[in-house]
Parts: structure tokens; sequence; C-alpha cells
DNA sequence: GATAGGAATTAGACACAGTCCAGAGGTGGC
DNA sequence: GCCACCTCTGGACTGTGTCTAATTCCTATC
């Protein structure tokens, strides 16, 4: 499991080491992420970071949490066509998806070995792999 | 690979035997689809079935695209925040998405092996699993 | 051929996640 | 104190996808 950092100095070091600049608004939706270690959608950080009362505008949660995806400080997780889910843990790791609820649950990959997969295509560089289970309750298929 | 009906008639017996009326729109964009057997997006089989003059509306494609997914005559591939997609090929493979130009490429289910993976929680189905390649051109990282 | 009824389609309004932009607010260097 | 730079903000905007009420199309029956 990786660091988690759950004062506002650690989170402020934590941005910092990344090279942003750790401001009220990004520790907050930092703290956000962090000391739930869930996935949360955007506006699920917004809710959260503005439950006493709003200080927060949506367009910086939302330059926020790309600006931590593009320094892979969080990962974005592309599971359902409504909305982004951003999860705070960047090791490696595949999902399980609940198509139900959208409740969203870790596989840790040092449990999987996959053989087979092609190398990317010549000039091409592997950015990240994703593995999704989609489930649904009801009885075997 | 699976069957590859060109024609208005097969397309037709294929909607029928789904237990699904081929209207003339719906054979339309059965035959955008099929023919091609590429990933599509809505818009993009909008603008395919338009295209020697409007006769098909885009609320018709939208609905007969969800019947095609329950049907499972066809598979959405959700790789892109911004827009789904429609797979033809619903035998098992996997998918390598290139982030720059939001090319879609498939892998044959056959030729990879994966073990470790959990079986579905209990009182759950598995109803699918997906594998994105995410690629970008770039020198090795 | 006329007609009735259900299914399918249509245009347009709507919902909603996410982006853009121009102006305001902070903060540090001088 | 003043300037420059970065960040934040509210609100307008965009694009995908859904909803709805009205119309059209099919098909069966007479």
């Amino acid at each position: 499991m990786s660091q988690r950092p759950y004062s506002k100095d650690d989170l402020a070091d934590r941005l910092r080491s990344c090279g942003i600049n750790p401001t009220r608004q990004r520790i907050e939706i930092a703290h956000a992420l962090f000391s739930r270690y869930e996935h949360l959608s955007a506006d699920q950080v917004l809710a959260i970071v503005n439950q006493r009362q709003p200080e927060t505008s949506r367009a910086t949660v939302y330059n926020t949490l790309n600006l931590f995806v593009e320094t892979k400080l969080i990962r974005e997780v592309i599971v359902d066509p409504d909305r982004v889910f951003y999860d705070p843990n960047t090791a490696p790791h595949y999902h399980i998806y609940n198509v139900e609820t959208g409740e969203l649950t870790d596989i840790d990959a040092q449990d999987v070995r996959i053989e087979g997969l092609p190398e990317p295509p010549p000039g091409m560089v592997t950015e990240g792999m994703d593995i999704i289970i989609r489930v649904r309750s009801g009885r075997a298929a």
C-alpha cells in the first residue's frame, strides 16, 4: 500500500514534490481524495470540499483533478460514460465495477498474471493498461 | 471471426433472430456497423446513415444502438469519457486505444492468457471483462 | 380499400459533465 | 507600495445523450 498522507502539511509536501504549488484549494482537494482513499467523481470531490461552506469553484475542482492526473498524483478511471472517477491509488491495480450501484473495487495487480498481450505498435508507447470486470447481481449465466 | 452479413436481407434476419423488429432505420444502422466492421461512435453512425439525405433522427440512432447493446448484437466500448464507441465484434477480445488519435484496435482474446483474477463477489455475476491498453506516440518511458 | 391500434420515429426541449474565458484575488520580489 | 505572475471564480458555453409529445408507419381485421 502506498503512503497515505493525512495532514495538510504532508499533502503540501507531496504536491510540491510533484511540482505543484500547494494552494489552499489544491490541498483541500488532495485531502478529499487521499484521506478517504476511495474512487470519487469530480462532483463528489466538489461536494466534499464544499461541505462546510462553499469556497471552491467547480472550475477549480476540474482543473485541479486534471492537474493531478497529468502529474500522475492520481489516476483517471473510465468505466462509466456519464462520469470519470479519480483514483488516489497509483500502484498497479485493476478494477471491479458494479454496473448497478456504480461501486468500484480494486484488484491488486500482483495477484494477476497476464500473458500474450501484444507489444505496442512501432513508434507507440504504452501509457497504461486498464482491466475492468463488470459485475451485476443475479444468478450465474 | 463471426459472420458478416452485408445484404439488407441478411441483416433483417439477424435482427429478427435477436427479437428485434427490423425497420428501415434499424437495418440502416446495423448496415453502418456490420458492413464496416469498425468501432463507431453514435455521432459517426448518425453521419453515415444520413450521408445521402437526412432521414434518420438522432434519437432513433441512440435508441437503436442501446437496443442493439441490450440484445448483445453489438458491444459498448468505454475508453473515452467524451463518447461511447460501439463495436460490432462481440467475440471475446480486448482493445488498444490510441489516446492521441482516438483509434481503437482489437486484440483477439485467444492470444491472451490471464491468471489470478478474483471471482465476482458472492451474489454477483460477471457481465464482461474489458482490457484496454492505452498507447501514445513517443519514446519509451 | 378503409380503418383501428400498437410500435417506431421524429424534432426539439432538456439534463448534465466538463471546458472556456475574462475578470478578480493573492502572493512574492523589488 | 507597486508590479507581475499565478490561481481562483462565476457564468456562459459545448457536446453527448435522454425525454416527451406528436406524428408516421405497419399490420391485422373487417
